[in-house]
DNA sequence: CTTTCTGCAAACTCTTTGCACTCGT
DNA sequence: ACGAGTGCAAAGAGTTTGCAGAAAG
């Protein structure tokens, strides 16, 4: 049950905590290669699961591809509770619209956003004043 | 060059529209085949991509799986620059930080957020401010 | 009739896993 | 020597695509 520091390991974190861009597992991969020629793919990904459960590196949660689909067309947030797994649709109004004033000085452009928050729901973590534990509004 | 109003796609639309909880393509497919058996997946597909495009439905940008990896390990929001496809770094402080006082005051319990802008970035949108496009922080 | 759309299946991307072998400790 | 870790390749999810035939306009 005791964690070895590998080449593999150690040249897995080096290369992502070198970074400054955000590489992708494969762009891991290829970099490490160029150091370690054998290692696999496979061994890239359970090294970067393993150093995120150390908290060693930082996994960047980025809404990359569509996977979910919403009849309700209006802006809106959303909360998903890592016990049930509800995704539940939160109002704009109930968090504040984040500052875009900082990007705008900065000479970006911002045409959306995305907020998700993650924990528990209500009903999951036992108050009793939800009826229906999956998918309701806030 | 002209679209067409297929039973197909229209099923879809009304089973994404009629939906309460966030459908994944699977569970569109799903729902919409106890009408029209012989849909496949395919077409599910292909309409509910047609129906975003159209901003007839809302596509859920959830953060699903990891699929970039970061050495900085302080919490921080990114921006993702739809010409040049950066991912860029911004301090938790350049936006202001969600409010959750709504959720707590509901029975949420909140472990963590993540938030992403998307838009154009400075270097992109022409301010001759930055000296590389990709990932440089803010 | 023409052109778009469909069903099907194969292909593709990204990630995980089983297995025998390797290598830290 | 023991067992966690590795390379490889195969298997999984989730999504896209090529094609022949169906059907909307």
């Amino acid at each position: 049950m005791k964690e070895r520091e590998t080449r593999q390991l150690a040249t897995v974190y080096e290369v992502v905590r070198a970074a400054q861009d955000h590489p992708t597992a494969d762009e891991v991969h290829a970099r490490v290669r160029r150091r370690l020629p054998r290692i696999s793919l496979g061994t890239v990904y359970r090294n970067l699961q393993k150093l995120a459960a150390q908290q060693r590196v930082r996994v960047v949660r980025l809404p990359h591809r569509a996977a979910r689909f919403d009849g309700m067309l209006g802006e809106h947030d959303h909360f998903l509770c890592e016990r049930c797994g509800a995704v539940i649709d939160l109002m704009r109004s109930a968090a504040t619209p984040p500052d875009c004033a900082a990007l705008d000085r900065a000479g970006f452009v911002v045409h959306a956003h995305a907020l998700t928050f993650y924990g528990v729901c209500a009903a999951c973590a036992g108050t009793p004043r939800v009826r229906r534990p999956r998918d309701r509004h806030v």
